[in-house]
RNA sequence: GCCAGCGUAGCUCAAUCGGCAGAGCAACGGAUUUGUAAUCCGUAGGUUGCCAGUUCAAUUCUGGCCGCUGGCUCCA
């Protein structure tokens, strides 16, 4: 017998081996008939899943938010078994749930059509209606192999031949209809507790088997699954809303870049307000590191051969690097990095002790190749801008630099209005693509683990998401559409030191080997620029946007005065322009609005009069008539203080 | 790179079965001088991404290239 305790502190006794499903049956009926899923001592499981040992249970209906995703992993069973249904040939890869839905991955002979989704998604509601009952079954791994060879479902096979080795014996499986397939579940107990009207097929996508490249294409098919209709309404509302923020979209209407056809593929033009932005964040940033204890470097944007060779980037690169061209007989290769050349500044003179840490900062323009598919607007580019640095320092100082340099990380990102952050530590890549040895990596992984442990800070591993020369920790903020993105990022480096030989004198005279960390807070300028765009929807803080003031005459007579005022403001340093056409004054109003300019200065007789203007604010509030001293107040202290807000 | 979809005026989008390429906005010219999200009239704007092919005829069909969009382990 094992003790099962309940949510209102009972506890029941039972024999080990009986389901969840029968527990709450004893519990009652009503609450049987509705359970979705259920945690066991928190970890989600399959009603019909046995108890095998003492814990505590809860029983999860609807309404609750982990049921969403024993929903969606019902929903990717019903889809696979309508496919099988519509397309009996269609071999079956991996159907789990996801963040907002779900995905199955098929082997098919023919490329699914926007026609076969919407087919797909009829007969997935015939098998919701039809109210099949969702069996639970366990196989020994023999009959679990026979089952899936007959079923002629060779990948399958893969995944039993993989799991047979890490879960022994039985090997569960789960049916509804004539749909049987491989799975843990859980499962919801019937195809009926779905919402047929709220699943929804939006897209279809190549995926390799396994991630693989090497390894054949499949067709994977998203789909999405919510408890209720609206909620589905919801989530789509949100999509659109998201698509509105889209930074490529809004760098159109907003004039801020262009990227061209005949230029090349992630190759970023700035036009007059983007680069105006651009420029905005680099005072900054140039301030900051003023502040912040770096010297400021600027280095070239090509460099022969042998420093490419030197600092390994030829033998573990070299994928991300152009071709080299050929000056006077000799191959020089465009930067994809700026840290060679910072080293070369470090070594043209001999380093004491005392002088380290050296912070070496540069706003470093690299170019790498990215493959033509994983282009992205300003997210992914082949040619940007890092706001790099590279601290050298004593084995002594690496602690504290490391921990320095995350909190002026945060102090940057959360100037510009960042809040949520995903944190990464990147471990050692696989396959030689990484340099030095296996005690180095370790010690410097731990180093970077001791970091954000000691500042209790949640993160996550990216197993072999290294720097080919040292570990990583990357910080990371999500755009509209919830992909993240890396902004800042701190490298160790234990190998380009030795690479370059670089050396100071310690106390005891003898030259010592520095260390050093790489890191970048802004990541590429262009990535943020993306990301504050997105997080913006380009409707930027004051001291960000572009043109801070739009003055509005009313009439033509009122030019004169609206110059006047724009050019006081400009002496304020603020930055004001005047709508002279001859449009009215709505018009104007809405052109300022859809460029999301902060301030509106509509001047007329009223106004001229009395030295003021009426102050209109992109939120749409009207505040009246203001002198012009007072406005320029008002907008200079919102730039001063780098003030997310109008008022 | 691979899979799928897409590419028409500066922008957003039409064009039935292969039969003279169109609208709104923007631009330009003129009129209007306006009080908190679009004043009216007119003008101009195109090798339908590029290159081949099929056809009497191609924006439309076929192939190649360029570019864009979504996706390419969130692991049964």
């Amino acid at each position: 017998m094992i003790r099962i305790s309940l949510p209102d502190g009972s506890v029941k006794e039972v024999e080990a081996g009986t389901t969840i499903l029968s527990v709450v049956e004893s519990i009652g009926p009503r609450l049987a008939k509705a359970a979705v899923c259920a945690l066991v001592d928190g970890e989600l499981k399959d009603v019909r899943d046995p108890l095998i040992q003492d814990g505590s249970l809860t029983v999860l209906t609807k309404g609750e938010p982990q049921v969403l995703e024993t929903i969606r992993h019902t929903a990717s069973h019903v889809m696979a078994q309508a496919v099988k249904r519509l397309f009996p040939n269609a071999k079956l890869g991996i159907g789990p749930a996801i963040d907002e839905g779900f995905y199955y991955d098929f082997d098919l002979a023919d490329s699914l059509t926007e026609d076969d989704l919407d087919k797909i998604l009829a007969e997935m509601k015939t098998i919701i209606s039809q109210d099949l009952p969702i069996l639970r079954k366990e196989l020994p791994v023999n009959e679990a192999r026979e089952l899936l060879q007959s079923l002629d479902e060779n990948y399958k096979i893969e995944l039993l031949d993989d799991l047979s080795e890490i879960e022994g014996e039985t090997i569960t499986f789960f049916e509804q209809g004539e749909f049987i397939d491989l799975c843990r579940g859980p499962h919801l107990q019937t195809t009926g507790m779905l919402a047929s009207d709220a699943v929804k097929l939006p897209s279809v996508a190549g995926a390799y088997w396994r991630g693989d490249e090497k390894r054949p294409m499949l067709q994977r098919i998203y789909g999405t699954a919510w408890e209720t209709k609206a909620d589905l309404e919801a989530y789509e509302w949100r999509q659109e809303e998201a698509a509105k923020r889209d930074h490529r979209r809004l760098g159109k209407e907003l004039e801020l870049f262009s990227i061209h056809e005949e230029g090349g593929a992630g190759l970023v033009c700035w036009h007059p307000k983007g680069a105006r932005l651009k420029r905005t964040i680099e005072e900054f940033w140039y301030q900051q590191h003023d502040l912040g204890g770096y010297e400021i470097v600027a280095t070239p944007h090509i460099g022969k051969a042998q420093l490419w060779s030197i600092s390994g980037h030829l033998d573990f690169y070299r994928d991300g690097m152009y071709s080299p061209m050929d000056i006077d007989g000799v191959d020089y290769y465009i930067k994809p990095m700026n840290c060679p050349y910072q080293i070369l500044i470090y070594k043209t003179k001999g380093h004491s002790y005392r002088e380290l840490p050296l912070r070496m900062a540069e706003m470093g323009t690299v170019y790498r190749y990215e493959r033509s598919g994983v282009l992205h607007g300003l997210m992914r580019v082949r040619g940007f801008t890092i706001d790099d640095a590279h601290i050298i320092c004593r084995p002594d100082q690496v602690d504290a630099e490391i921990r320095r340099v995350y909190a002026f990380s945060m102090t940057m990102l959360m100037a510009f209005g960042f809040e949520e952050f995903e944190i990464y530590l990147s471990t050692r890549p696989y396959e030689g693509k990484a340099v030095g040895d296996e005690a180095q990596w370790e010690q410097a992984t731990d180093a970077l683990r001791a970091a954000l442990e000691d500042r209790g800070l949640p993160y996550k591993v990216d197993d072999g998401g290294g720097a080919f020369y040292g570990p990583k920790i990357d910080i990371k903020v999500k755009d509209t559409l919830g992909r993240s993105w890396q902004c800042s990022t701190i490298q160790f480096d234990f190998n380009l030191p030795n690479r370059f030989d670089m050396t100071y004198i310690a106390e005891d005279g003898k030259e010592h080997r520095p260390f050093m960390v790489h890191r970048a807070l802004l990541g590429s300028l262009e990535r943020f620029i993306g990301c504050l765009i997105e997080h913006y929807g380009g409707a930027f803080p004051v001291w960000l946007s572009p043109i801070q003031a739009n003055v509005i005459p009313i009439a033509d007579r009122h030019v004169d005065y609206a110059h006047e005022v724009a050019e006081k403001m400009k002496a304020a340093g603020i930055r004001a322009t005047v709508n002279e056409t001859s449009e009215r004054m709505n018009a104007k109003i809405r052109t300022a609005q859809l460029q999301k300019i902060p301030y509106m200065m509509v001047v007329g007789d009223r106004e001229q009069e009395a030295d003021a203007v009426a102050l209109r604010l992109r939120t749409e509030q009207d505040l009246g008539d203001m002198k012009v001293d007072d406005v320029i107040g008002l907008i200079r202290s919102k730039i001063e203080s780098k003030a997310q807000d109008l008022t």
